[in-house]
Formats: C-alpha cells, structure tokens, sequence
RNA sequence: CGCGGGGUAGAGCAAUCCGGAAGCUCGUCGGGCUCAUAACCCGGAGGUUGCAGGUUCAAAUCCUGUCCCCGCUACCA
C-alpha cells in the first residue's frame, strides 16, 4: 500500500465533570472510524483524544463527591472516560489528560511568551461580585439585584486578570478564513461564526481567574491559574510535543499542523475563532479542517440526567455489542443535522441491517458452501451474465465510498457498504444455488456461484473493518481468511481457492426482541434514576460538610423537585426561600386592587410575555406579564385578578408596564393568577 | 421584526446551494422462494413537500408573507 502522507485527527478532550453519554461518545467513534479508514487507506495517522480536567465546576464536582482534592476526582473520572472509548474501540495514539506535566508545563510557558510578546495584558474585570458563590456576574444576570445563584447580596468589584488582546489578529483571521472555504465544516457554521462574532468585533478574552485554584497556575503571578479554554485548547499541540523554546519533538514536525479537528457544534466558536488566534500568536500554521458535528438526542431531546433520558455507550454496548452501537451512531447521524437516538430505533437497525441483511448473508453463504462442498471454496471459472453486475456493483464500491470518506459522509459511506451485502442477497435469488445443487451436472456453477458470493462479502466486509473491526474480523475468521488491503479492493477474485470455510461459523448477530430490550432499558433506566438521586443526596452531605450550605440546599431543593416529577402522585407542599420580616407600614406602602382584564394580547416579539389592559376603577392600566405559557390572551379578558397598581412603572420589551398581576408559582414554576374568591368590583381594595 | 436550526408517506431521513418526472431505510399489504438468523427476493398502497401568494414553460428547490416545533437568549414587575 502506497503512503499517502501524514494524518493528524484530535477529537475535541472530554470535560471531566461526570461520565459521558452515547452523544458525547459518538465523538469518539467518528474520529475512530475516520482514523481506521485512513490507516486502512495508507496514510500515516496520529489520532489524539483526551480530558479536559480543569476548572470551577470540576473543583465543585470534586467536594459534591466526596474527593480529598480535585486530582482525586478527576483521576476517576478520567479513567471512565478512558474505559468508556476503549469499550467502543477508540484506537488513539494518545490519550492527553490536562493534568499531564507535559501539558502543564507548556500551556506556562505559552501564557509566558504571550504575555512577553505583549499579546497578553494585566487588566481589571469589573462587575458585580457574589462573595458566597466567589463570582462575578454581569447587571443582565443578576436577580433582582441580587446574585442568580444563591439569591444573596452582591458588590461592585474589580478584580486584577489578565486579557488576550484579539483585535491584534481578528482580520488576519477574517482573511483566512475568507481565503480557505475549506477551513470550517460545515459551510453553515462559517457563516454563523462570521456574522456573530469575527465582524462585530471579537472582545479581548479574559485568560486567567483568581476566584478558584483548580487550574494551571501562572507560573510568574501564582494568584492566577490560566483560563480552561487556553489550557483545553492547547493540548492539541502539547500533546504531540510542542515546545516553545524550539524544542519541539520530531513528533511534532512530522503531525502539525492537524488535518482535522473534529468537535462538537457548540464549541465551534472556540475552535474557529481563539484557537486560531492562539495559533497565529505562537506563529504556528492553521489546522486545515475543523468540523462541527452535529449531536445526537434522545427522542428529540438533549439528554440530561435530570430528565432521565441519558443513554450511556457502555450500556448499548453490554446490550448490543461494540460493532452494533459502532454502526447505530456512525449510520444514523446526517451529515449536518442532529440525529436520534432510542432503545426502540436502536433494536430496529440491529434486527433489519446486522441481523438480516448482513448476518444471515455470511450464515447461508457458509452454510451452503459447508452443506454442498464440505466447507470448499472454489472458483470453476462457469460464469453467467448475472454475475457481472453483481461483480460491478463488489468492485466499485471501494470507489464510491472513498469519495463520501473525502467528504466526511460517514453514514453515505456505512450506506453504501451496505447496500453491496443487500446486492448479494439478491444475487444469491437470482441465482438459486439449492436449484443448481439438485442438477449435478451444475455443480461448477453451483461452486462458482458460491465462490463469487465468498468474494464479494470478503470484499465488503475488508471496507467495513474501519466502521465495525470486529464484525470485519469474525467474518474474515468465518471465512478462514484475511482482511484484503484497500488498494486490492476494486478487482475481484482474491478469495484464495480451494480454500475451506469454517464448519462452525460464529453468528455475527442473533435478532433482538423488542420487548424483552424495552425490559432491559426500563431496568436500565430506572437504575440511573435511583443513582443519580443517590448521588445528589451525598453531594448535598458533602457540601453541607464543606462548608457550603447554601449550594448543598439548592441540590436538594431541585431533588425534591424532580422527585414531585417522577411520579410520586400525591400533592407536596413547596418551601421557598424565607424573606425577612417586615413592618406593618412596609406592607401598608404596597397598594392592592382587584383589577378586570379589559383587553389582553401577546407582545409582539416576546415569547412569554402578555400586555394587558386592565380597569381598576375608573382608571385603566397596562401591565406586562411573562404568563403567556400558561395564559392565552383570549382567557384574560374578563378576568378578575389581583393586581399590584402603585409599582413604579417600567418597560418590557420596549413595553411599559404599570403594575403587576399577582399569581401563585409551584416548584415547576407553573403559575395560576390570584382572583377574588366571590364577585368583588374592579377597584375594591385587597388588604 | 433578538440569534440559530427545523417542518417532505405511519416513523427516521435524502433531494434544497446550482429549479427539470419527489427518493432511501424501517413499518404495512400482496406475491415468490426454502440455502439462511420468522430470514431473503419481487411488487403494491401510502405525499396537494406546514400554510398562502409570487417569479417561471417548469418550484420541495428561487422570492414575499404567515403558522407551528426545537435549541440559545432574558424581558418571566
């Protein structure tokens, strides 16, 4: 096999705050499959993957589990992640963990040369300051005033960081990426990227924090620890032995700058925008290919622990096998939109594709050359018209998927592969070997038919290893041959002959029943739910023990919610955050009327928000309101409700509003507007 | 008129950039076959491409308007 050149693919390190889902692990079998077909296709490949290992939320995490320090947690929670891709076949050169010296070490020195270079500078970030929670927050995130976090008091503050100064480089980055159409994949996300970020002007980028310490410290001001993006980012070289004095390994020369990143849609911005810049500023060449794969959701949903619809790989793997779940997520993701993903469609493709189309393909191939010959492959050269296209369609296929590969089009290419086995379940109709097999002056054809199949599937399954190894492999075994090379795929006729079947094939994959997976999944599913409630009790426990009370009340407060949600039927009181108390006189300040709903309508270009007029007395006021979730405008009107009418009126939306409409709020934050329990007039005084 | 994604057969998707007989998989119905894992092969039914206009010889595709769904956003007084 001829050598293509070098190929250097990173997947985007795994966040280690907790073990990752089917759609965070599709990541992994994409790049895998990408980096087996083009080791199969002779290039030199470096694939790199890894966990992202810093940060607030991590340090968090680690108190909520009980670790004696964060490297404690993340040392395990990498590890799940590490056992989780190989459990799908992730065949990496390296697994990078930000923790690494070698990472730390350089991710220092590069924040030192920017700094030095005058790229990074000493500044102030402003803003108001929560010192419960230790966070800034800006004025549109605070809570009436107050922190959104744990509702407590916040203060103007200003704490020293330091800034990435972006505009240095953000039109030599336009110019690129205007230059190179290539660079952002899809095409779609470029323009995004263009139009919401790089040509309104990209603001310079704080670098660094001091309001945790899990993180790498600034070496030359340790009150600082560097940013996690610029940390995350920089793996991508520091895992192959970038240095910044020069050093850098031969490792390094050989693999920058990388052909692919292949990320998730949602931090594109990260890697199309920063991460260039970072580059340009260490004076290192641009990636060539960056792609923002979609994702894939349950149902039409995001998966989240809380809604309990989280399907982990390892799960699908126990229930399916690796090459099964392998084929699920590479053959049902569309190039540029989220796919789906449920236990049920899962079952469906394992049963239709594996099962029928490709299992009891190899089954009655082996089985008819084992019942006929004894287990001998032979080709007597007796061919028909038939077999030529049969033999087109076997030797053509390498072509066609080579060119959905170029692409990235995975599932085109798993669909095309595909339909080669489905074209010899056909051959094997239109040529009806156990006919042949009853005539014995048809034995050659009978033994060329069957050699011609043997040929095709070997074939198939040699383009099917990078997608599914060890289906490729068994197959190969049931065969009693090898795997061919991708350049010995397009002419048919390898299968050595005379050659002899296995007597006992292995069965590839045994159908599934619907109902007795759907009991599985339930158990499954059930599971989780209990240990995820497990775990958010004990991380309550240990926040309480850590001293931080306030967040470990928020966990239970939300348990106790999604507790109400899953199912438990009986009607629970709410508690809410106690106010202090207050003077008569602060009472007496508020003034309460019974107003009537005159008139009602949605604003405009609000999606919750009502504008009511509304008579109160003699006069009429307008009051916004965000109830349209739960409120039509057409059942307003008429209504009698509880109205706050002396607040200082204020707009919405660029609408004024001159009071406030009362309701009552459930855990979930459903609300039902306060009305007068008899008639009462409009204007009649609540006190 | 906040940003973005989407609405195509019962389900999941393709075709949309660059107009040219609406296609694929599953399911369903009928037929064939018996080598095989209730499998495989053939055929049928099922769509006014969300709705309404416009451009064109021709519109799923281009233009205008409109309705719904899903993310983000926050303005839920």
């Amino acid at each position: 096999m001829q050598n293509k050149g070098k190929y250097y693919l990173t997947t985007a390190i795994a966040y280690t705050s907790g073990k990752p889902h089917i759609g965070n692990t599709y990541e992994a079998i994409l790049a895998d499959a990408i980096v087996r077909y083009k080791r199969a296709d002779g290039y030199d490949v470096h694939f790199q993957t890894g966990s992202d290992e810093h940060g607030q939320k991590i340090e968090s995490r680690a108190i909520e589990a009980g670790c004696d320090s964060p490297k404690e947690f993340v040392d395990q929670v990498s590890g799940v992640i590490k056992d989780i891709w190989n459990k799908v076949g992730t065949s990496y050169d390296r697994f990078i963990r930000t923790t690494d010296d070698d990472h730390v070490k350089q991710v220092q020195k590069i924040f030192k040369k920017f700094y030095d270079q005058g790229d990074i500078y000493k500044g102030s970030y402003k803003g108001k300051y929560c010192t419960e929670c230790e966070a800034f927050y800006t004025d549109s995130q605070l809570k009436d005033g107050k922190c959104p976090v744990c509702g407590g008091d916040v203060h103007e503050s200003e704490e020293e960081a330091y800034f990435f100064k972006m505009s240095n480089y953000t039109q030599k980055l336009i110019d690129y990426i205007n230059e190179h159409p290539e660079f952002i994949q899809p095409e779609s996300r470029k323009n995004e990227m263009m139009n919401n970020f790089l040509l309104p002007g990209v603001q310079d980028l704080c670098v660094s924090r001091t309001s945790f310490k899990w993180g790498i410290p600034v070496d030359f001001d340790d009150k600082h620890v560097v940013y996690v993006w610029l940390d995350a980012l920089a793996n991508y070289i520091t895992g192959i032995g970038y240095d910044v004095d020069g050093n850098s390994s031969e490792e390094f020369k050989k693999y920058w700058p990388a052909d692919l990143h292949l990320i998730g849609k949602d931090i594109l911005r990260f890697h199309t925008i920063y991460w260039p810049i970072f580059l340009m500023a260490l004076g290192l060449p641009m990636p060539k290919q960056i792609f923002g794969h979609p994702w894939l959701l349950q149902g039409g949903e995001k998966m989240s622990k809380s809604k309990g619809n989280v399907i982990y790989a390892d799960d699908l793997v126990d229930l399916f096998g690796v090459d099964a779940v392998r084929y699920f997520v590479l053959h049902e993701m569309p190039f540029d939109n989220d796919g789906t993903i449920t236990w049920e469609l899962m079952v469906e493709r394992f049963n239709s594709d594996l099962a029928n189309t490709l299992g009891n393909l190899v089954s009655r191939t082996i089985a008819m050359s084992n019942k006929y010959f004894d287990g001998v492959v032979e080709d007597k050269g007796a061919n028909e018209p038939v077999d030529d296209d049969l033999k087109s369609v076997v030797t053509g296929t390498y072509k066609v998927v080579e060119e959905k590969m170029d692409e990235l089009r995975v599932a085109d290419s798993l669909t095309e592969i595909f339909n080669l086995f489905k074209r010899c379940n056909k051959y094997i109709d239109e040529t009806e070997p156990w006919v042949l097999a009853k005539d014995d002056s048809k034995k050659d054809r009978l033994a060329t038919v069957l050699y011609n199949l043997t040929e095709s599937i070997m074939i198939g399954v040699s383009l099917l290893a990078p997608f599914m190894p060890e289906t490729a492999t068994k197959t190969a075994e049931n065969f009693n041959t090898q795997l061919r090379s991708f350049d010995s795929l397009s002419s048919f006729g390898a299968y050595p002959n005379g050659n002899k079947v296995s007597a006992e094939p292995v069965m590839l994959f045994a159908r599934k029943d619907m109902e007795t997976v759907l009991k599985q999944t339930a158990e499954i599913t059930e599971k989780q739910k209990n240990e995820f409630f497990e775990s958010q009790e004990k991380a309550a426990v240990n926040l309480d023990k850590a001293g931080r009370t306030q967040d470990a009340d928020k966990i239970r407060d939300n348990l106790k919610k999604l507790r109400g949600d899953a199912g438990s039927s009986d009607e629970e009181a709410i508690d809410i955050e106690p106010k202090a108390e207050i003077a008569y006189d602060d009472f007496a300040a508020m003034q309460f009327q019974v107003g009537e709903v005159i008139k009602c309508e949605a604003v405009p270009k609000s999606k919750k928000l009502l504008c009511s007029q509304i008579k109160v007395g003699s006069k009429t006021l307008q009051i916004v309101s965000g109830i349209h979730k739960y409120y039509e405008p057409e059942d307003m009107v008429g209504k009698k409700v509880m109205v706050l009418v002396n607040l200082k009126p204020a707009k919405l939306a660029g609408v004024t509003s001159e009071g406030m409409i009362l309701c009552a709020e459930d855990a979930e934050g459903n609300l039902s507007l306060m009305v007068p329990e008899k008639k009462m007039p409009s204007g009649a005084e609540i006190c």
